[in-house]
DNA sequence: ATTTAATAGGACATTCACATGATAATAGAG
DNA sequence: CTCTATTATCATGTGAATGTCCTATTAAAT
């Protein structure tokens, strides 16, 4: 679904966000942790502190931290900069020119699914996501409304 | 969403349904019709007919025909082949192991949004898609002709 | 000031999906 | 049988995503 570049992208702020209380966590503790290769998440890792999701500080006792709170961090400011999920909303036919007006076959009901996965990215938090654990719909009530 | 060949292949099936009343229909045909490149459409037009979903024949008069019945025939039948949207309802953070029982921090959260698409592909016919054009949702008024 | 531990980042290697081109195999038509 | 239009198949090219290696830069600790 996510690519991977994407999904260690997610990974590590979601571990970042469960770790980065006691100060900046760094890329080998992060690799060791999540089986990644080092230097690439070192770049994936980059490229979110230019994005303003994480903020690296260097030298002794550097590292990375969230660089806004979780709360405010949807899956998609994660994953965005690394896998254009907006782009299969379009057309699942690849036709440059598909919408309401000019629909393909699969228009209508690809239409209501691939909005529900955009909502997914853009509603889910990194704050919900490591402080309710796993948010269990049968025990746990669920969203009352939108 | 699909990868370019999946996409090919969906396009192609459906555009061997909707004009193989009259005999087979050529590659080139459809390689024109759909802007797609000719060599790599044969291939996997052969792939089709290697799992099924086309029938070929050699020779003049010649072409590509449907396996069967066009309402037995799932876009999950067509875009399987090429790409594995099953493996898209697995773990979104990529764990190998991650169920009900060992759920991962998004597991609850994207299990049921990843079965709808999973239900989407399997129980949407290509029959429907050519018959009914576009199944529109809101209002039903442009279907009646065409 | 020097040492040390960390990120920054360019250059390169690898892999694979995507694509092209050429040739072989098949079968209908004359 | 021969010609020709079609699919079948193999060899190869291409570019983007993925991954590695090495050096530069930064800042705390000594």
């Amino acid at each position: 679904m996510l690519s991977s570049t994407a999904e260690y992208a997610l990974r590590a702020v979601l571990y970042v966000a469960q770790h980065a209380a006691r100060g900046p966590v760094r890329v080998s503790q992060i690799a060791q942790a999540l089986t990644l290769p080092r230097n690439y998440l070192s770049k994936i890792l980059h490229e979110l502190a230019r994005s303003g999701v994480l903020v690296s500080t260097r030298g002794k006792h550097g590292g990375f931290r969230l660089g806004q709170p979780a709360e405010s961090l949807s899956l998609y400011d994660v994953v965005n900069r690394f896998d254009r999920i907006e782009a299969r909303r379009s057309c699942l036919l690849g036709r440059p020119e598909c919408s309401d007006r000019q629909a393909c076959l699969v228009h209508w009901r690809w239409k209501s699914l691939s909005e529900q996965v955009a909502r997914f990215f853009r509603d889910t938090t990194v704050a919900e996501l490591v402080s309710g654990a796993a948010a269990h719909p049968q025990s746990k009530r669920r969203v009352a409304n939108d």
